[in-house]
Formats: C-alpha cells, sequence, structure tokens
DNA sequence: ATTGTTGCAAATCTTTTGCAGCCTG
DNA sequence: CAGGCTGCAAAAGATTTGCAACAAT
C-alpha cells in the first residue's frame, strides 16, 4: 500500500501532534518518520536503526523504541506481528487494510475487505462491545511458493 | 468455548500423536493438556506453571515451553496473542473461533463467523494463495466496561 | 530555566537451549 | 540400554528503564 501524501504533509501533521501533546521537537521523531515513510516496508525497530545508523553514528535502539509508540498512538503509522521477532511497522495509510504473511517466504502482502470490516462490527455489536481496532492476519502459502511447490511435488495440504 | 469432549478421550488422542511421532510417554506432557483443560481459559505458561507447582514441587517452566508447541502442532491446543505479555492457550475446539479483547478489563471473549472465513477465502483465492490459517483479534471495550463508563462521563470515542 | 529528548548501559521479560540425570519402551 | 523427557541454570532476543548530558521553548 503506497502512501501518496507527500512527506512534507505528514510532517506537518507530526508538527500538529507534538504541540498538541506538550512535546517538543526531535531530530529522531522525524526521522523515523521520514526512514519508514521513504523505505515503504514492514520495518523493525532493528532495521529502523540500522538505515539511520547509515547517516548517523550515535543514533540509539532505544529511542526509537521510545518513539514508535507514540508515532503509533497518534496514527502515523501501524505495526504488525507476524511471528515472534517483533514488531514492523508501516506508514499508516488512509484506507486501512489488512495483511496476508507467506509462511514460506516471508513476504507480506496487503488487502482491503470492507465486507470483513463490516462483520466484525456486526460481530462486536451482537456482543453489546464497542470496536475499536483489529488485528487481521491471514497465514498463506503465497502465488510464488505455491508454484515452486508444485514444480517438484504435488502434495501437501494444511488446515 | 466449552470443550465437551471428555478428558479421557483427548488423553487417548495424544497417546496416538505420542507414537506417531516417535516419541515416549510422559506425565508433564498429559498434566499440562489436563490443567489446560480444566481450567478452561486461555492460559499463560507461567499460569500453567503455577498451577503445576500447586501439585508438583519440582515442575519446570522450560518443559511446559517445550511442550506446548508440540500439543499446538498436532491441534490439542491453540495459542493466542493479546499483547506483548506472551501466548495464551486454551483447548482446541472442534468449530473454528476467533477472539475479541476488551481494552479496558482484558476480558476474552471467542465468536464464530463463518461468512468472515468464507471472505478470507476469497480474499486469498484472489490472490492465487492458499489460506492455511489466520489470526482475527478484535480490541474492543466490552459491555461491562461500556455501562461502567456511561455511568460516569459519556465522552471517549476511539477509532 | 524548565522540561522534553537522547545515547548508553543495565535491567526486564518471555522464550530457548545446554546439560546431566531420569524414565520409558 | 537407547533415546526421549525433565529440571535447572544459563543464554538469547526484544523491549524497557535509569541516568546524566543535551537541546528546544
Amino acid at each position: 500500500m503506497k502512501c501518496k501524501e507527500p512527506l512534507e504533509y505528514i510532517l506537518d501533521r507530526l508538527q500538529l501532534s507534538v504541540r498538541k501533546n506538550n512535546l517538543k521537537n526531535s531530530k529522531q521523531r522525524e526521522l523515523i518518520l521520514k526512514v519508514i515513510y521513504e523505505n515503504g516496508g514492514h520495518l523493525s525497530p532493528e532495521d529502523i536503526f540500522g538505515i539511520i545508523r547509515q547517516t548517523c553514528d550515535n543514533a540509539s535502539l532505544s529511542s526509537i523504541y521510545r518513539i514508535l509508540p507514540f508515532l503509533e498512538k497518534e496514527g502515523f503509522v501501524n505495526s504488525i506481528e507476524v511471528d515472534r521477532n517483533g514488531k514492523r511497522y508501516e506508514i499508516a495509510s488512509e484506507l486501512h487494510h489488512d495483511h496476508m504473511y507467506c509462511l514460506e517466504c516471508g513476504k507480506i502482502e496487503e488487502f482491503c475487505n470492507d465486507e470483513i470490516e463490516k462483520l466484525q462490527i456486526e460481530v462486536t455489536d451482537a456482543h453489546h462491545a464497542k470496536l475499536v481496532t483489529h488485528d487481521m492476519l491471514l497465514y498463506v502459502v503465497c502465488e510464488n511458493c505455491l508454484n515452486k511447490q508444485n514444480g517438484q511435488s504435488k502434495t501437501k495440504h494444511s488446515r
């Protein structure tokens, strides 16, 4: 899911958020958001750290861990966790989407499905609860990996 | 989701699984399954450890961590992860269900929804991928907590 | 000046692993 | 008696925290 909003706009919104929360401007906060924006993918804190280190010799992982939850709370980034190796972050895009994770090659694909979203609200309504947000992760074998498998054996079925 | 299958049946199936995998019988494996069965809820490895310790003075957490993945792989238990405080396990029930987690009080409720399941398959089909399994977790404010909130202020809205 | 921010090192917390002895088949 | 199973202690890996120096308002 490409983000089309220009980085400057996002950084402007960040400024507002920062003021709203009575915080001060900081290079790192902007830099982290910029790195996630420009590298598009689903980056781990460590990934982000690595990228920042290329430019900035004395950046620290802990700052990244401190800043990421703020950016998520304020709606600038989203996180997903695909396995037990930690969260991965992406720029929050206007339209909500979910993820599909290939168990063979680890590729993450995104998709939108309004019907599912509607049904989720129906479900929570039926329980008299209020839906705040949700995680949905589909574990799949992706097209590529299926083709590779079929090249060799025709077997393997799960769930 | 209450499990109606008697424990003995489950333990019988466990025996089969154990043989199938060329393993040997073990007290701990049965005990852990029993604890999860009897305590119904969504137990963390630590919870299970605590319960077992009440009876058995020298049980170890590491065995629990070693056994749980086996039980999950063989379909005796399922795990969910609701926050970063580790996985929680429940007896695998015949009918697949998903979870709803109250952000206020931490209560976990279960629900089934075939339509969502169908749509998930549609989505993966559309991507020419094969759905293996999925996690879906709805973060909600539950009925109880909503009522509590309304008792005090009428505000608070999220996502 | 005040207070948020940073890097560093140390601490936490969950989960994993090495190992020696125990138990099962 | 071979090989799986166990408890214990130590290790690993992600994340958090204390702290003193630094920077923004």
